[in-house]
DNA sequence: GCCATTTAGTTTATGTCCTGAACTATATTG
DNA sequence: CAATATAGTTCAGGACATAAACTAAATGGC
């Protein structure tokens, strides 16, 4: 069972070689460069004839091809003040979406996305997941779904795909979650079935860091094609991409920062080391630095939390202290992370974005302190991805997908 | 899904999408077949067809050309009691090699190696290179790739290219070495032209550990396609195979294992960081560790050296310890990099696979404390290669190049 | 108002390359 | 020596990109 480790994407048709393939590639080359337009460009034929290297000729019947898969439509256009025939506008269809969905801790989450990756509609619902089953969130996750659909419906919208995110290690091909401690799970596996309408094109499962570092992707620049993203959420994950593309490695668990060794002599940790990273910096073992452990006045984690950022907004010694030990710990993690990944850039989300202003600091000296020659052209950077990143991002993968694989919509 | 920054191969040819494009991958394709079949293995064209799921009428055309190229020569076989017309084999030219190269601290090496990745010749020169200028060792390399190339000659060997491997950080397309510390080189220049005779067709540059990496995957089953090479030379150097292609990162660094941090208040490392694990089993650590630090008896480091084997050979405490710390710190640092690669075996090359029997027994129970979870799983190899790894691994993956990119060749 | 100019997009002839089927070449078996 | 089996080549046909010619539809100058 080999896996397409490093992306796992539907890798290029390694069947034969005939010329077949040849329009195969040029379909994609073609959507390709009419998803790389801008927001409110409308390329023309000529104009993609020129940014794809191929012959008008070439690029009038691929054209063809996509508008009869319902992936690009025809916008007229008249270019007031130019001379020659007006051009026809082609975009991708507004009307062609991808539902994405996410099941995390304290929340479920879905909502659609179009071609493009843009976020038309969703919801999110507060709900504790941890401790119950499987099939019990699934059904209350098709119930959000189904409410999306019928707002796709009322939209015309038609749902090609979808991706759900999930805060564990998961196994794509057979919709498995091997392990979610933070949801209470083992080898979980999901009957996603029930979650969209026919005719869906593509299903797939994500981890949550890995998601939302697909998310963030979209809103760095276009030369920003590598970074790390740390994601704080009640452990710390972490998505990597590499060369613009999520990196997986081979079974698809690369990037779990929040095991990476950082004091061989510290706490055990929930994975049954001793000094991960999340013993140090994961959300529990902040608020229990600071004072503020489970139990603590029988109080939720939510409320805990706010009695934390209560306690850092007044200067409160300890929080400020339990955050700061939080981010010199990340330093020395990043700094692991960077040498063995050569990134130099790393984004941070969830509570560690939230965090970020008592957390800096002390990364910043870490980073310093513990690789300096690699710390100068480092990017720290905060996350705005909010609770909507993970859903957003596993829809944009799957969007990526079927734009890498038109012919198979095509006729 | 592009792949160039991971892997460093003459990606597919991304420019236009015409039909000559499909030759060329089918010229791969067939050659591929022909690489991947056995030493004594004579692939008829009919087989080939089969392999490749090409029609024998392509075969026939595709093999032509690389009959042509001289990438492929024919070898009449009658086979013995089976009916029908006698196949004509087929197999890779004997006649073409790569020059593989090496420069290290204490010698510098050159090697011939066939197209199957057999070593058909090398020198190793014994030579203190720390404090000579890189012109210097070139011109010393040079010598010995004279020596090479006249016996290449007097074999009737064309050599098509060449790589070179040196212990440090590389800029591959500038022929440019970053830092080598244990070289004493920043920033140097190489003046490779003058190491091939003409026509070559490719140089490339190496790390010495992402070399050796490429040559611990030739020895490794062809199912292992995920593996991380830890070289421990006079530095600590890592080399990672994922989904069998070398994985260098953004900016070809990636896998520096020896400044993975270990201890966060450690000592003080060559990198300017604190604790990085090169400071407590990097060559020099472990010596200091069993009391032979630099200086020790006016001794020479082999001869420290060859001290510390002896002392561990009889039992002596304070070596026997050394090099179980370094063992410890080795898991340590192992643990984390398994967890962000999500690779789960590791091959010890250099110095630890000397250390092995002393080394391993620290290093399995500190990655068992560290990653339980993962420990189960992990296998921890050592490396069977020699002086003449690196040298093998660069002209490997040159040679890789060349059968990737047949069309080249081809007129 | 008309014609030259400009740009968009389509049509057509051509060449490459793979495919499948027919065909040739060369062996073994009875 | 004929039947059979396997290897490899030849040839007609189709898919596809290409370049160049051609049609379509606007603007601008006179």
């Amino acid at each position: 069972m080999r896996q397409p480790a490093t992306s796992a994407r539907a890798a290029t048709p390694s069947a034969p070689g005939s010329v077949g393939d040849v329009r195969k590639a040029n379909l994609v080359r073609v959507l390709s460069v009419i998803a790389a337009a801008g927001e409110d460009q409308r390329l023309s034929r000529a104009d993609i004839a020129q940014l794809s290297q191929l012959t008008k000729a070439s690029v009038s019947s691929l054209v063809a091809d996509l508008l009869a898969a319902g992936l690009v439509i025809e916008i007229g256009v008249h270019r007031d003040g130019e001379r020659g025939r007006p051009s026809v506008g082609l975009i991708l269809n507004p009307t062609r979406c991808v539902m994405g969905m996410e099941i995390n801790v304290d929340y479920i989450a879905a909502g659609l996305v179009d071609l493009k990756g843009k976020l038309l509609a969703h919801g999110i619902l507060p709900r504790t997941n941890h401790g119950s089953t499987a099939s019990e969130v699934l059904t209350a996750l098709g119930e959000l779904s189904q409410t999306l659909q019928e707002a796709a419906r009322s939209q015309g919208l038609m749902i090609l795909g979808g991706g759900l995110a999930v805060p564990g290690l998961v196994q794509e091909d057979q919709f498995t979650v091997l392990q979610a401690p933070n949801l209470g799970w083992v080898e979980q596996n999901l009957d996603v079935a029930s979650l969209l309408p026919e005719p869906k094109t593509r299903f797939r499962l994500f981890n949550e860091a890995n998601a939302s570092a697909l998310a963030q992707q979209q809103l760095m620049d276009a030369q920003d094609r590598d970074f790390l993203f740390v994601s704080g959420e009640v452990g710390i994950g972490g998505g990597l991409i590499i060369d613009a593309e999520l990196f997986i490695g081979p079974q698809g668990h690369a990037g779990e920062l929040g095991h990476v060794v950082i004091e061989p002599d510290g706490k055990r940790c929930s994975c049954g080391g001793r000094g991960c990273l999340e013993t140090i910096a994961g959300q529990e073992a902040i608020l229990a630095a600071a004072g503020l452990g489970a139990g603590t006045d029988n109080a939720s984690r939510q409320e805990r939390i706010s009695q934390l950022y209560q306690a850092l907004q007044s200067g409160t010694d300890v929080a400020v202290n339990a955050v700061a030990e939080a981010g010199k710990s990340l330093g020395v993690a990043v700094a692991s992370a960077l040498r063995l990944y050569n990134v130099s850039t790393v984004v941070f989300g969830g509570h560690f974005a939230a965090l970020e202003q008592w957390l800096r600091p002390a990364m910043e000296a870490s980073l310093h302190e513990h690789a300096p020659s690699i710390a100068d052209q480092a990017r720290l950077l905060r996350s705005p991805l909010g609770q909507t990143g993970a859903l957003v991002g596993a829809a944009r993968s799957v969007v990526g997908d079927l734009l890498e694989a038109p012919y198979q919509l095509v006729d």
